[in-house]
DNA sequence: TGTTAGTATGAAATCGATTTCACAAATGGG
DNA sequence: CCCATTTGTGAAATCGATTTCATACTAACA
């Protein structure tokens, strides 16, 4: 392995002192034009590049950021990666991607390892649970929360406008005329979803129907199999006592997805025989059987948001002021309402 | 900003010096009992966690690496990587996460800047452009390439079974009738779907079907709207001529569904009027109108296997031997033909 | 009991950059 | 023409760990 070169090596090349190299290296102070140039073909003869780590080490500051995310396979969070990246690319900074997996010990895993990595700062998904141990791991660390929040946590927060997007989407659905929904939902309690139920709810009694008639399909586990048994049998149960809804609104996408499977093995028509709507939209809702209504989350703005609060923050550490960033969302009505 | 402890605080604090307190940490030397649990206690106290980067500065190892990825978007690159990802966390590293976005000037900035990091190793999904020079920015750092490969970089590689799959996907097609196929490929020329259109001309030859036959339909641009378009135009000119395939062989995922959309467009009955085929399945393809027959490559194995080589190498670098690993597709009939 | 081998420890060097400090040379104002 | 700035430069300190080296102490053996 050919020894790396160093600042040293520079200075010996260029006829000049360390100091003078990392001078021209950063502009931090003036060089006269002779000395400059000399540096500077020295570099380009040897190939000189400095090394991050050294400077990290003396600048504290690394240009690394942490982006904790549940699954970077679920094309929410992947859209928001790249939003973020973009940003910070854009900026110079690089980024570590952590899946979390919903599993809070995974999530502590990965906050301890990218703080001890010293990165400048963090974007977090976070599950949910260890607020306390969260808020002394994290320390200090400029952090901005994204989809959800954690009360125990002092950060900004950049999150979809859950409620509104809940809410417009059950007006059109009971516009539709389907009257009783049936609430797709995910068992752990988020804030998140539980915000798009308060919508779902604010709609029925905007439009005078009790929300106890929306009744709640709790899964506990999001794997695609387990959503499409568990509302299957609950639909299949409903059915048979003659209460079943006409209408089913699946609060992520991939219960979306799980649901619209159990109808389909139901034999259920959509959207005559039972509406759907679900909130978060992909792109292949538009191709599904039926075409699949949605509400869209902007995804990749905000990655492109977070990335940019938490970079504008590190760049002037002066106020750090903890606001929450609401983006809007797009109800998109399709076939299968 | 509470100001960080360091090593020599923990010294102080346990009433010994910093070697033995760095013993501890690494375990590279016998410590004293005594001494061990002195200093144990005096990192629980003052809540010590040793900087990566000074250790890194030392070391000459960050425990992290890159991967630079077409676009995490797609999700054949967010399972790849997920399985990446997975393998690393496991044995401790990191890893930095670059859309190279199929720019190669992208892919060069990227290249620089995990080298500047200093990561120790990269897994790296080339446009296919800058050989030389990515040799050069490379130098000795150890590289996997994942799904396509660069000759004139030395590396190991792991790779779907292209080929294969598309020679059973086309005779799959073939067997049931469609003797006349269109490809949809991309423009840029790459080994990648080089591969899958000799894997295609193959099963014709083998069935004694002339491959000129087998018009291949190139788009420039990848965008679901171009590629809609194109295959739009390309088929009204063909049906309008009388000489219109009989099924559709799209290349990759981003391909077929702008294909799928364009047969939609055109109001094109499939599998009946039209069959359709696409290399690199997705989840969505099952529910799909109709769902789609596709050749699926094990992504996410493809992620963990190029990252336990890779790490792998970094753990015992006696032998380097650039082998490439061929990972098996899987051929899923669904509606489409 | 004297010599030797082994164990535990701390002082100091090191990794590769940035930054402070001291100082010489150049510049400028009166 | 002298003193006060300004400008350019290199030596040395620094960041926070690991590792080498020297040394004091223990244990073991003849």
């Amino acid at each position: 392995m050919p020894k790396q070169v160093t600042i040293q090596d520079v200075a010996r090349e260029a006829g000049t002192s360390v100091s003078t190299v990392s001078r021209v290296l950063t502009g931090s102070a003036r060089v006269s034009k002779a000395k400059r140039v000399a540096v500077e073909e020295a570099i380009a003869r040897l190939g000189f590049r400095p090394s991050h780590v050294a400077r990290s080490l003396r600048t504290h500051a690394t240009f690394s950021v942490g982006l904790l995310v549940n699954d970077i396979t679920n094309p929410f969070f992947s859209a928001l990666a790249r939003g973020a990246e973009e940003e910070a690319i854009r900026r110079g900074y690089s980024m570590m991607l952590c899946n979390t997996d919903n599993d809070p010990d995974r999530e502590l895993q990965y906050l301890r390892m990218v703080r001890d990595k010293r990165v400048d700062g963090i974007i977090f998904g976070p599950t949910g649970a260890n607020g306390a141990q969260i808020a002394q791991i994290v320390g200090s660390i400029p952090l901005v929360m994204i989809d959800r929040r954690i009360d125990e946590v002092p950060a900004a927060a950049v999150v979809a406008d859950n409620e509104g997007g809940a809410y417009r989407a059950a007006c059109a659905l009971i516009q539709r005329g389907y009257h009783r929904l049936g609430i797709v939902a995910w068992l752990p309690p988020m804030e998140t979803l539980a915000h798009r139920v308060t919508g779902i709810h604010r709609a029925l009694s905007g439009h005078d129907i009790p929300i106890e008639s929306a009744p709640i399909i709790r899964v506990s586990r999001i794997e695609p199999k387990e959503v499409r048994r568990v509302v299957r049998e609950w639909l299949t149960e409903r059915l048979e006592a003659g209460d079943a809804p006409s209408a089913l609104f699946a609060l992520n996408n991939q219960l979306g997805l799980g649901t619209l499977r159990a109808l389909r093995d139901l034999g259920l028509k959509i959207p005559d025989e039972m509406g759907l709507m679900v909130f978060d939209d992909l792109e292949f809702f538009e191709v599904t059987l039926p075409p699949i209504s949605a509400v869209a989350m902007p995804a990749r703005q905000m990655g492109q948001r977070a990335m940019r609060h938490l970079l504008d923050r590190l760049e002037k550490p002066g106020e750090h002021l903890h606001e929450v960033t609401v983006l809007p969302t797009e109800v998109r009505i399709r076939q299968s309402i």
